[in-house]
RNA sequence: GCCGGUGUGGCGAAAUGGCAGACGCACGGGACUUAAAAUCCCGGGACGGUAAUACGUCGUGCGGGUUCGAGUCCCGCCACCGGCACCA
C-alpha cells in the first residue's frame, strides 16, 4: 500500500465534481429548450443563449445504463463497470460533437423496502429515499457525466402516473390479428350473436389470434363460447367479450404462488421451482390475476430481433424463451371403452386435439397422453377398467422404500434417510395432516419432517437437501444434533401417515384418475423436479382412434404433458420421442419404428430427420417431405392443420404487495350482480397507494391494500383493485421518460421522442458517423435477458402501434457487461466475505484510478476477477501522468501547505507549478508519431468499446513522454484530451493548469473537439520486415518504406541469420506481403 | 440433454491469416537513500546451450485438416462458464 499519495486526487476530484454540478456542464438540451448563455455545449454548436430547434441541434447520442435498484447494501464494484464504460463513451461522443443524453435514475419499487416495512411499520418510502440518497452520493463520487436534471425514480408519483397511464393504454387496446398490431379497443368488432344492433349485416367472426391458450381460455371463461344465453344480459356479454380481448385482462389461471413472499410470481421469476428472489418454494394455485397479452406479440418479438444489434447469445436466450415451434394440430376421434362412440356434450367433444412437431410420425403414435388438468379427462373416464387392463396401468402404488444411506450416526434426535420411493398417487391427506399436526409435524422447506417419539424423521430424496440439515438444526435450536439412518418403518410411517398411502389397487378408473390428478396438482414444482425423476401416469380407461390407420390406442394422463403448452394433449410416438419412449418402457406400451435412421444408428429412439417407414403412403419420404405430405393430407380430410406454438406465456402482471403501482382500475357489479372492471380516467392519475400502518396481507389473505377500507370503497359503490404492479412495470419504459423527464402533460413529448429516439437523425447528419434509432447504446448485466428486456420490447411495440413512439424497438444496440468476481475468483457475496466496496477503493486511490481500473481489467463483456494490486497499477500510471505535468519540487511546497491547512481546500493546489520540461515548442517528428499513434489507437478502440487496449495505448505514450527532455505544450495538451473520458478529474485539473501556465484561458475540456490523427505522421521512412524460411521466422531486415518487391526479396535473400537455412537449397518461391513479411520457400 | 460463450506466461490480458505474449500485476536485478517506502532504469514463456552473450528446439486446451505461413479458418474431441430444461 502506498504511504504517500501519487497525486492529490482528494482535492482534485471534489473540486471538479462541484464545478460540473454548478455549471450544469453535462445538461443535455431538448429541441426547443433554451441553452444558457456561455454554456460550453451552446458555444461549441453555436446555439448558446437561445432555444435550439431539432434541426439546429447536433446529432443525438443516447447512451444508458440499466438503472439500479437502490438496495440498502449500496453500490458494489459491479455497478460502476457499466457506468464507467458508458460515461467514457458519453464524454467521447460529446467531444466528437454529438448531443449526448446520458441519464441515471432509480428502479425504486422493490421487495426489501416492503419487507422492512412489514417488520417495522416504517413506510417503505422512507427506506427507499434513504437508499437513493446513499446511491446518489456513491455514484456522484465517481464523477460520471450524467444529466442529473433528468433523474427519475419509479416510486415518484409524477413518474408512476405515467406507468399507470401506459397500463391504461394496454387496458384500452386489443391485438388485431388481421393487422398484426395493437389497436384501440373501439375498433374491436363483436361477433354476430353479440352484435345486437346490426344483426342483419353480415359480420366477420373475430379471428382467433395465434393460438394462445390463455386467449381461448379467457374467451370461454368470459362466456363467448357457443352456448347461448338469455338476451337480457347482452350488454354483459358484450362487455365480457371485449374484456377477453384486451391487452391487459383478468384471468383465473393457475399461477405461481410463493407463500414466503406472500405473492404470486411470473413464470420468469421462478427458477428451478423456487422464487428467483430468496429461493423460496412456489406452488401452482388458481387465482384471479391481471395478465398482459405478450403472446400476441411473440412473432414480432422474434422477428425484430434480426433488426437489432445485440449479442448472439442474448438474442438466442430471447428466442429460446419465446420458443416458437412449427407443427400441426391433429384430431384423434374418441372411442368409449365399450367400443361405442363417445358423445358427451356435442360435436366438438368427439375428438382430442393434439399438437405435434412431427406429424410425419403419426403412424407411430401408439397411445395418447392428456395433461392431468385437461378438461376432457373427467368426461372420458369409464365406470370400469376395460377387460385385460394390466394392473400396472391402474395407478397401482408400488413404492419400495429402498433406503440409500447418506449419513448415519447413533442414538440421535434426528433420523433421516434417502427415500427412493415411487410416490405415484400419494398425497398428504387432510386426515393424515391432522394426525401429523397433533404429533408436531412440520413442513420444512417443502420437505416433510416428522416428529414422533422424540425423534425427528426427515425423508429426503435429494443429496442436495443435506445442506438443509444445518438450517434445520438452527431453526429447531437442537444442540448436539446427531444423525441416524431412518429405518424402513420410519419411512413407512412418513409414507402412510404423511402421504396417506395404502398399498392397495385403485378400484376404479375414476378413483385412479382422481388420485393421480390430486397428486399432480398437489406437487409443487420443487417436488416435481426433485422427486419425479421417473415418469408417472395412469390409464384413463378410454381409447382414441389414430386417424391415419384407424388403430385403437389407449389414452393416459401423465404430468409430463403440460396443460399450458399446445393443446395440453399429445400423441405419443415412443419410437421417436425420448420422453414417450421412457414412458412406454415403464408401462409396457408398444413402440413402433416409423423413421428409418441412417445406417449405423438405431432407429428406435431416433429423433432426427430420416426416412419414413411403416407409414403407408409416407413410406420412403425424407422427414421434411413426409411432414408436408401428411399435413396436406390432414388438412384435406379436415383432421388437422399446420400450427405454430410458443413457449412464451402471457405476462402475469399483478402482485399482492403494497410497494408497487396501484392499478388504475375499479370494480363494479352489473344488474345480475356479476363483477366487472373499469379503467379510471386519465384525470384520476396518479393513483396513490393509501397510507397504512400495517403492511402485511390481511388475515383473509388479501393483499395489503385491502386494509385501507376507505381507499378501497368509493362513494358510488365501486371498489378499487387491490393488487399492485410488479417491479418490472416501472423499468419497462423509463428510457422514454428520460427524454422529457419533467413533462407534466405527457409521458414524453412528440418532439423530444422523435429527436432522441432518432426518427429525426437523418435531418442533420453533418457528421459522418450516423445516429442510430432508439437508444444508441444500452449497457447492463445479462440477468435481465428475458425479463426486463423482453417486457420493455413488448411495451414499446404496443406504444408504437398506438402511435405514441416512433421506433419499433427501444434498444438498437445493447452490450452486456461481464461479471466482476472477488479476488478469490469467486462470485462476490457477503457470505464469502469477498465483496469489494467502491467507497474503500475511492478513499485510497480516487475515482479516476477506480474508473481506469474497471476498464483496464479486460474486455467489458468478459467475466473477470478483481485485483487490488491492479488498481495500484493504474493508480501509478495516473501518478506518472501527474509528474509529466507537475514540477516535483513544487509538490513538496504543496504538501507542506496541506499539512498546515486545517481543512482540505482546493486552493492549496495553487502551490503546484507546471513541470519545466513542458514548453511551447514545436514537436519533433518522433514525438508527433508517438502522439498520433496514441490518438489513432484510442479513437479506434473507443469506437469498438475496447477500453482496456485504449488505456494501454495511453500507457505507452506516457512511458515514451517520460523520457523526453522537452515536452511540447501542444502534444501534452492533446494527450489530456485523450485521457479526459477515462480520468476526467485529473485531466480537467491538468488541462486548466497547463493553459494558465501558458497564459491561456482553458477552453471547456468536455466540449473541446476530439483530436484527429494524421496518417502521414505515422508512416515510417524505414521499416522492419520479418524474414521467414519455410514459414519459420529467421531474421528481420530493414528496408526503406517505398522499397519495391525486388529490393525486398534481394535484401531478404541476403539476410544473415537466414543463410544457414538457405545454403545448399533451391529457392522454390518467395512470398512477399507488402510491409508485412517475406517468406522464402526452399526445397 | 439442448443452446450460447470461453480456453494464450505465475496472474489480468494483447495480437486485419504474417516476428505469439503489447500494456499492467507479481517477481528478480540496478540507481537514489544512513535505511526503508516512493520514484527512475533494466530483465523475465519453457527447455537445451553458454562464463554471460550468441544460438537451437518446443510452445496459444487435445487430435486432425486447409495454407508458403494458423492463437486466428475448417472438421472431430475435452474442460470450464452462462442460459434453458418433460415445451410434444
Amino acid at each position: 500500500m502506498s504511504s504517500r499519495r501519487q497525486y492529490p486526487f482528494d482535492l482534485i476530484e471534489p473540486k471538479w465534481q462541484r464545478a460540473w454540478d454548478a455549471e450544469q456542464t453535462f445538461r443535455a438540451f431538448n429541441p426547443g429548450e433554451s441553452v444558457p448563455d456561455g454554456h460550453p455545449f451552446g458555444v461549441r454548436h453555436s446555439v448558446a443563449g437561445k432555444p435550439a430547434s431539432a434541426a439546429q441541434l447536433p446529432p443525438k447520442f443516447y447512451i444508458r445504463d440499466m438503472f439500479p435498484y437502490p438496495s440498502g447494501a449500496g453500490l458494489h464494484v459491479g455497478h460502476p463497470e457499466g457506468y464507467t464504460a458508458t460515461d467514457i463513451l458519453a464524454r467521447y461522443r460529446r467531444a466528437k460533437g454529438f448531443n449526448v443524453l446520458h441519464p441515471m435514475g432509480w428502479d425504486s419499487f422493490g421487495l426489501p423496502a416492503e419487507q422492512y416495512a412489514v417488520k417495522t411499520g416504517q413506510h417503505p418510502r422512507v427506506t427507499t429515499e434513504a437508499n437513493i440518497a446513499n446511491f446518489t452520493r456513491q455514484i456522484k463520487s465517481l464523477g460520471f457525466s450524467y444529466d442529473w436534471s433528468r433523474e427519475l425514480a419509479t416510486t415518484d408519483p409524477e413518474y408512476f402516473r405515467w406507468t399507470q397511464w401506459i397500463f391504461l393504454q394496454l387496458y384500452n387496446a386489443w391485438f388485431n390479428p388481421e393487422t398484426n398490431r395493437a389497436e384501440p379497443i373501439s375498433t374491436l368488432k363483436f361477433p354476430e350473436e353479440l352484435d345486437g344492433a346490426r344483426l342483419s349485416e353480415p359480420q366477420q367472426a373475430t379471428p382467433e389470434a395465434a393460438s394462445t391458450n390463455s386467449e381461448s381460455a379467457t374467451a370461454q371463461a368470459a362466456g363467448c363460447g357457443s352456448e347461448s344465453r338469455a338476451p337480457g344480459d347482452l350488454e354483459s356479454r358484450r362487455r365480457a367479450f371485449r374484456d377477453s380481448k384486451r391487452l391487459a385482462y383478468v384471468s383465473e389461471q393457475p399461477v405461481w404462488w410463493c407463500e414466503d413472499l406472500g405473492t404470486v410470481l411470473a413464470n420468469e421469476e421462478v427458477v428451478d421451482g423456487k422464487s428467483e428472489v430468496g429461493g423460496f418454494p412456489v406452488v401452482r394455485k388458481p387465482m384471479r390475476q391481471w395478465v398482459l397479452r405478450i403472446t400476441a406479440f411473440a412473432e414480432r418479438l422474434l422477428a425484430d430481433l434480426d433488426t437489432i444489434e445485440w449479442t448472439d447469445s442474448l438474442k438466442e436466450m430471447q428466442r429460446n424463451w419465446i420458443g416458437r415451434s412449427e407443427g400441426a394440430e391433429v384430431d384423434f376421434p374418441l372411442l368409449m371403452a365399450s367400443g361405442g362412440r363417445f358423445q358427451p356434450g356435442g360435436p366438438d367433444d368427439e375428438r382430442i386435439r393434439v399438437f405435434t412437431t412431427r406429424p410425419d410420425t403419426l403412424f407411430g403414435a401408439t397411445y395418447m397422453v392428456l395433461s392431468p388438468e385437461h378438461k376432457l379427462v373427467e368426461q372420458i373416464v369409464p365406470q370400469e377398467w376395460p377387460s385385460g387392463t394390466p394392473d400396472a396401468w391402474k395407478g397401482q402404488r408400488k413404492y419400495q422404500p429402498a433406503i440409500t444411506v447418506v449419513e448415519s450416526a447413533t442414538a440421535g434426535q434426528i433420523a433421516f434417510g434417502m427415500v427412493k420411493a415411487d410416490l405415484n398417487g400419494l398425497v398428504p391427506t387432510p386426515e393424515a395432516l391432522k394426525v401429523m399436526t397433533a404429533e408436531r409435524a412440520i413442513r420444512f422447506r417443502a420437505v416433510p419432517v416428522y416428529y414422533r417419539e422424540s425423534t425427528l424423521i426427515v425423508a429426503i430424496s435429494n443429496p442436495a437437501d443435506l445442506d438443509m440439515m444445518d438450517s434445520l438444526r438452527n431453526e429447531l435450536s437442537v444442540e448436539n444434533l446427531e444423525f441416524r439412518v431412518a429405518s424402513e418403518s420410519d419411512i413407512e410411517r412418513i409414507l402412510v401417515d404423511f402421504y396417506g398411502a395404502k398399498p392397495s389397487l385403485k378400484p376404479s378408473p375414476r378413483e385412479a384418475v382422481a388420485a393421480y390428478r390430486t397428486y399432480a396438482s398437489g406437487k409443487s414444482d420443487l417436488e416435481r423436479t426433485e422427486l419425479a425423476k421417473e415418469k408417472t401416469g395412469v390409464f384413463t380407461g378410454a381409447y382414441a382412434i389414430n386417424p391415419v390407420n384407424g388403430e385403437k390406442i389407449p389414452i393416459w394422463i401423465a404430468d409430463y404433458v403440460l396443460a399450458s403448452y399446445g393443446t395440453g394433449a399429445i400423441m405419443a410416438v415412443p419410437g421417436h420421442d425420448s420422453r414417450d419412449l421412457e414412458f412406454a418402457r415403464k408401462f409396457d406400451l408398444p413402440v413402433r419404428v416409423v423413421v428409418q435412421a441412417p445406417a449405423g444408428k438405431d432407429s428406435i429412439g431416433f429423433l432426427d430427420d430420416g426416412v419414413a417407414v411403416n407409414s403407408d403412403f409416407l413410406n420412403g419420404l425424407p422427414t421434411a417431405e413426409a411432414k408436408a405430405k401428411i399435413t396436406a393430407w390432414l388438412e384435406a380430410k379436415g383432421l388437422g392443420k399446420k400450427t405454430i406454438n410458443y413457449k412464451l406465456r402471457d405476462w402475469l402482471f399483478s402482485r399482492q404487495r403494497y410497494w408497487g403501482e396501484p392499478f388504475p382500475i375499479v370494480w363494479r357489479r352489473d344488474a345480475s350482480g356479476q363483477p366487472y372492471h373499469e379503467g379510471l380516467p386519465e384525470s384520476a392519475l396518479p393513483l396513490l397507494p393509501p397510507a397504512l400502518t400495517d403492511y402485511k396481507p390481511t388475515a383473509s389473505g388479501e393483499p395489503p391494500l385491502a386494509r385501507a377500507k376507505d381507499w378501497v370503497s368509493l362513494p358510488d359503490g365501486a371498489v378499487r383493485e387491490v393488487n399492485t404492479m410488479p417491479q418490472w412495470a416501472g423499468s419497462c419504459w423509463y428510457y422514454l421518460r428520460y427524454l422529457d423527464a419533467k413533462n407534466g402533460n405527457a409521458f414524453v413529448s412528440k418532439e423530444a421522442e422523435s429527436y432522441w429516439m432518432g426518427s429525426l437523425s437523418t435531418l442533420n447528419s453533418q457528421l459522418s458517423t450516423k445516429s442510430t434509432p432508439g437508444v444508441d447504446l444500452y449497457v447492463g448485466g445479462t440477468e435481465h435477458a428475458v425479463l426486463h428486456l423482453l417486457y420493455a420490447r413488448f411495451w414499446h411495440k404496443v406504444l408504437f402501434d398506438l402511435g405514441h413512439v416512433s421506433t419499433t424497438e427501444p434498444f438498437f444496440k445493447l452490450v452486456n457487461q461481464g461479471l466482476i468476481l472477488g479476488e478469490d475468483g469467486q462470485k462476490m457475496s457477503k457470505s464469502r466475505g469477498n465483496v469489494v466496496n467502491p467507497d474503500d477503493v475511492l478513499v485510497e486511490f480516487g475515482a479516476d484510478a477506480f474508473r481506469l481500473y474497471e476498464m483496464f481489467m479486460g474486455p467489458l463483456q468478459d467475466t473477470k476477477p478483481w485485483n487490488t494490486r491492479g488498481v495500484e497499477g493504474v493508480y501509478r500510471f495516473l501518478g506518472r501522468v501527474w509528474r509529466l505535468f507537475i514540477e516535483e519540487k513544487s509538490e513538496t511546497a504543496f504538501e507542506q501547505a496541506q499539512t498546515v491547512a486545517t481543512q482540505p481546500d482546493a486552493d492549496l493546489l495553487d502551490h503546484l507549478v507546471m513541470n519545466g520540461t513542458i514548453a511551447d515548442v514545436s514537436a519533433t517528428p518522433a514525438q508527433l508519431k508517438v502522439l498520433h499513434a496514441c490518438i489513432k489507437k484510442v479513437t479506434e478502440d473507443l469506437d469498438h468499446l475496447r477500453f482496456n487496449t485504449a488505456i494501454s495505448a495511453m500507457m505507452v505514450f506516457v512511458n515514451e513522454a517520460n523520457g523526453w527532455q522537452t515536452r511540447p505544450f501542444s502534444v501534452m495538451r492533446t494527450f489530456l484530451q485523450l485521457l479526459a473520458p477515462f480520468a476526467p478529474h485529473l485531466a480537467e485539473e491538468l488541462w486548466a493548469r497547463l493553459h494558465r501556465t501558458f497564459g491561456q484561458n482553458p477552453p471547456s475540456l468536455g466540449y473541446a473537439e476530439w483530436p484527429s490523427y494524421d496518417p502521414a505522421l505515422l508512416v515510417e521512412s524505414e521499416m522492419e520486415i520479418p524474414v521467414s524460411v519455410n514459414g519459420k521466422h529467421r531474421d528481420v531486415i530493414r528496408v526503406s518504406a517505398d522499397a519495391d518487391n525486388a529490393t525486398i526479396e534481394a535484401t531478404a535473400r541476403r539476410a544473415e541469420k537466414a543463410q544457414p537455412f538457405l545454403e545448399g537449397k533451391t529457392v522454390r518461391k518467395v512470398i512477399i506481403v507488402p510491409k508485412k513479411m517475406v517468406n522464402i520457400v526452399v526445397g
